[in-house]
This record gives structure tokens, sequence and C-alpha cells, in this order.
DNA sequence: CACGCTCCTACAATCGATTGCGACAAGACT
DNA sequence: AGTCTTGTCGCAATCGATTGTAGGAGCGTG
């Protein structure tokens, strides 16, 4: 690979003007800059990013840390940072955790070994304590927050949604709305759990406890707490459940499936953000859509902003949602009306 | 940040002492590593890795390359690719092309310009022209290959998994089978199609030219390959699709469902790769199995083999297929057995 | 005691860029 | 003619690590 110094010789100028013409070419005599650039481009030069980097002390990478990659809310996530990155010529590291406090902690040191100039994480229950340990890395917290202050966030607007989900399922007749929650050390799961709590009080319904399951926001979690809620007695059964995120419902929906169910015919369901399965189902699914691209698109933005403003007071972003009805959601069958 | 000059100072050796410490204890005395790791701890010294790359002219970098991150195939790919460097001590540079032909020069000379020690990239249309001007780096190339010479790949077995489904398909019965392939630029593409005509030609099944339609490997793409076909005269109807991917599966069964067709009654359907809402979907769906997460792992075992061993004579590797029965196959109906 | 040997350690060069500062020439101005 | 600007360019230091080589301490041996 050719060097700078290389140009520099073909160009006939030393390695400094050669540099200067091709990083601040007002410097530069542009009749020079003409022949360096032209040298430059037959050697098919390419500068060295590393030495660079080390010289100025600034890198053009930031990383992205989520639990799974695989989950389509992640990956959308990933797609929409990566291309804030592109736009801004930022390269992105992707680390997935697979919710394993060690190889959080691996990642965010490597974060600073690299020399990243900063990054996006879904954090995780672990993240709180280990986030603190970085230092002063720029961070924005996307999704969920640690719950540490001095963090910037782009979050769902989760109460909005939540509110709308619920307020869809009363307009139906639904007076018995069981949460497929999450955990309440997850913000996402907190908020969205308050936010139900609030609605059915507003709406004068009596929540029975059992209706309240809380699910590890994964497929098999989502399945077990499904399986809970239809382990209930007769009675006691809600007629329709609220779930707050998208791989639970995939759990939820084949417990309910295995239970031979028929949705909405008797069990209505509504799920958080959406998904090409939750469209493809059958019957398709009624969710609360999120906005992860644009949450991965704004999170980029703002670190940047930090990069180019340096800290900024941290804020949280509250990204809209949006009711998307198709038809798992339909009145309950008289029988589930229950008292 | 410390530096390990920092260290060096504290515990009172010289800089190369201390370096060596670090990496090379057994050429130091066991009482100085010590006291040096010590004062490392103590510090909090991370080592600059752009400093020990630009030096030892190596990096612990690789990169994937893929069209979209989105489809769950190449998520899934690249979580298998993520694990194996991560085994390895590696990190992973991810680059969403959208099929853009700049934009795939662009990162590819980003992996250069960051030093990248190799990359997995899963090519494109473009990429033929493309790959041939990156030089030396080493490269692999997952599910399907560029078709120049001297790649290192990692496909799936897509004859063996062709003729699995296309032997499902006429074990029901069927003998009027379409296709709706993808590009024939693309290998796993062309492989697919070939493997499909191989299969009707042995069974002695005549092949209506109106049966094969080409998509762009996208949903609307199959979408449309999907139109087409049902605009077939009712005389040509094949009574079975097979699908060439999972993108383009998705968009036909949308076609499907708005033509007000009924899996498997008018249509028996079988797609290449599974994925969530394959199996949510109503009915679920029979697919040919493939297993991204074990190509991207093992992509990147070849890569971090070639780092080791250096050049090795440029391989293919092939992963076996399964088939995994679920509903969306049946008997064609009588009249639709047709001559 | 001189010599050679083995261990350790330090000095200094090096990777490939960026950048502060000074040198120099050409032109403007008094 | 002398001085001052202005515009270009090169020298050399620097970023933070690694590593070849040389030198010194300690020990055993003849």
């Amino acid at each position: 690979m050719p060097r700078l110094r290389d140009v520099a010789i073909r160009s006939d100028v030393s390695v400094s003007t050669a540099s200067r013409a091709l990083t601040r070419p007002d410097m530069v005599a542009s009749e020079t800059v003409e022949r360096v650039k032209r040298a430059a481009k037959e050697l098919g030069y390419q500068p060295n990013l590393l030495a660079r980097s080390l010289r100025t002390r600034v890198t053009r990478l930031i990383g992205l840390l989520v639990s799974d990659i695989l989950n389509p809310f992640h990956a959308t996530l990933a797609k929409g940072l990566q291309d804030a990155a592109f736009d801004h010529g930022y390269s992105l590291l992707l680390c997935n955790t697979d919710e394993d406090p060690d190889k959080e902690l691996t990642y965010l040191r490597l974060f600073r070994t690299h020399q990243l100039r900063g990054f996006v994480v879904v954090p995780t229950e672990n993240s709180a304590g280990l986030l603190s340990a970085i230092g002063e890395l720029p961070v924005v917290e996307a999704d969920r927050t640690s719950g540490l202050p001095g963090f910037h966030a782009v979050l769902a607007d989760n109460q909005e949604g939540t509110e709308a989900a619920i307020s869809h399922l009363i307009a139906f007749g639904h007076r018995r709305v069981a949460i497929i929650a999450g955990k309440l050390s997850i913000t996402s799961g907190s908020e969205r759990l308050s936010a139900y709590l609030g609605a059915m009080e507003r709406a004068g319904l009596p929540v029975d406890p059992g209706w309240i399951v809380h699910g590890d926001h994964r497929e098999q979690g989502g399945y077990l707490a499904a399986r809970a809620l239809l382990s209930l007695p007769p009675e006691r059964q809600p007629s329709a459940w609220f779930v707050i995120n998208n791989e639970m419902t995939a759990g939820a929906v084949r417990a309910i499936l295995e239970a031979g169910l028929q949705i909405p015919r008797d069990l209505s369901l509504i799920g958080f953000d959406d998904s090409r399965w939750a469209q493809l189902m059958h019957p398709p699914l009624t969710v609360i859509e999120q906005s992860p691209y644009d949450m991965g698109y704004t999170a980029g933005k703002i670190l940047f902003d930090l990069f180019e403003r340096g800290p900024t007071p941290p804020g949280v972003l509250r990204l809209a949602t949006r009711l998307l009805e198709r038809a798992s959601v339909a009145a309950p069958a008289p029988a589930q009306l229950g008292s």
C-alpha cells in the first residue's frame, strides 16, 4: 500500500505539503494541489486511518451495543444508526451482548481501546453498573434508559402508545385486560406497565393481580407468561392481552395457538412494536408501531452533534407511536364479559 | 486516558519494559511483571489499539458487507460472524450497501483505510467488478459467490435444498410446479433455478416457460413475480410454487392473500430459508431451512484461519439444508391437476 | 581476578500520518 | 532601496505503542 511519502516523492513535494494538499487544499498553491492529487490517484493512495487518528486523537468510529441483533427491532435500529453513520462519514462497530454482563464489559472496554468516538447502547439490566465506568465517552441510550443521570436518550413514547392500545381494547368493549409486562428494571417495561395501570384506572376498570405477568422480554418469556395467563381459572380469564414487546408477543401467540384458541374469537391481542410476522400471521396482528429506524438514526444524529458541539445537557427524546389496527382485536364474546 | 508511559513511570521501569511486561511477560523478570501489571490496573490503563496496530501493522478488525441487515438471513449471518469474531478477539464493522454500487465501493475503500484485516461479503451483482479492485485483503464470500476465482466461499447446498423442495411437491402429487427465481447473475439464484430445472426434468415433468419468473430477491420483487404467475391463464396455472428466498416468499404470500387464495387449498407453497413469520403465518410455511448463523460463524473461522496460516487455495464450503415440513403444501385439488 | 554467560532492562528507531513554526520568494508600499 | 505582507512550502516534533540492539548486573568457572 502506497504511503503519503510515495505520493510526496512522485509529486516532488515534502510529505507535509502532500498532506496539506489532500486535506487542506486552501493552504497550498492550487497548481501543487493538482499535482499531488494526480499522483495520489495514480498510485491509488488511501490514507492510513490508524496513523491519522493516532495523530489527531480522533477516530471516525462509533459503536452499537445491543443484546441481540436478531431481534428485528434491534436490527432496524442498527440500520438507522448505520445510515446515520454513513451520512456523517462514520463507521459502525456492531456488538451483541446476549445480555451477558461479561460480554458487555468486554465490549465497553473494547470501545475505549479502539478509541471509538462514542456509541449507542440499548441498555440491559446490567448496563447501569457498567456504563458508569466508561467515563468520558459520549453515549446515547436508545429504546430504554439505564436510569443513570447524564445520558442522552431516544425512547418511544411508551405512555402514549400503551394508552392507545388499552383505549383501543376498551373501545371494543373489553373490561378484563391483561398485560404481559417486562422487567421493572428496564424502563420500557416499567413505563408501559404503569401506563397500563393508569389507563385501566382512568377507565374505572379493576385489575386482577393475576392479569399482570412479567416476562424476560424474550420469546420464551412471552410464552411462559402466556401459559400463566391461560392457567388462570375461567372466572378470572381476561378477554384481551396487551404484550409489551415483539419477542414476547411471538411467544404469546405460540402459546395461544398451542392451546387451540383463536384470535380474536377467543382472545383479543395487541402487541407493542410491529414486525413482518405480525403482518403476515393469521390473523394480522394489531400493534403499536414504533420507529426503530428513526430511533437509530436520531440516536446517531445526537451522537454526532455531541462530537461537534461538545457536551450538551442530556435530554430525553420521545418518538411518537402509532396504533396499527389490523385484525387481532374484536369485541369479547358475551360469555367473556364476566362480571 | 493513561498511557503506557504513565504505567512505566509508576512502576519505575522504561516504556519498553512496561510494554513487554504486559504483552510478553516471559521476557521480563516476574517480579517486574507483577509491578507493572499492578500499576496498569491501578491506573486503569487500556492500550491504545491505534498505536499498537500502526506499529505492528495488524488490526483486529474485520468487516461485514451485506445488502440489507433487515433481512433476517443477513442479520443471523451477522450474528454468527460476530460471535466468531468475539471468540477470536476481533471486532466487526457492519456495512449495509442497500445494493448501491457507490456505497459498496465506498465501504470497500473504507475497509482498506481502516486497515481491516479482512472481511466477509454477501456479494451482489455489482460486487464482481469491485472486489477485484480491493487487492490483497483476505475475503470470504457468504451465501453467494461473485463468480470471481480466488475467493473462499461458504454457501448453502442449493442443489440439495432445491431438489428436496421439488421432490416434496412432486410426492404430494404436484406436476405443475412454478418457481419464483432470482437474478441469474447471483449464484444462489442461478443454482436454485438450474436445480429446479434438473429436478423437473428428471421427474419427467414439462415446464411451462410462464412458470419461471424472476424477481429481484426483495419483497416487492416476489410480489410482482407472484402477480405475474397469478395472471397466467387458468389452463396454464401451476398448482405449486417454489420461491427461492425468504424476502420474495413474503411478497408472494402477500400477493396470494390479496388474490383471495388459500394456502394450501388453492396453491401449495414452499420457500427457501426459514424465518419467524414463516412459522407464525397461517398456515405455517413449509421451507428449506438453511443455517445462516453457521454460515456466518464458518465464514469467520475461515477468515481467521487465513490470517494465521496465510493464503490458502480457495475452496467452496457447502452447508447442508433441511426440509422443514409444515402446512403450506398439500395435494393439488383435482381441478388443478390439469393435463 | 578476568572472562564469558545468562537475564533484564533501557535507548532509540519505527509505524504513517498531522501540524506549529520558520524560511524564503514575490510583490506592495513608503 | 528598504521594509513589510502575503502566500507557499519544508523541517522536525508528535501521537502511543512495539521491538532490534546494546549495555549492565550478577553469577559461575578456569
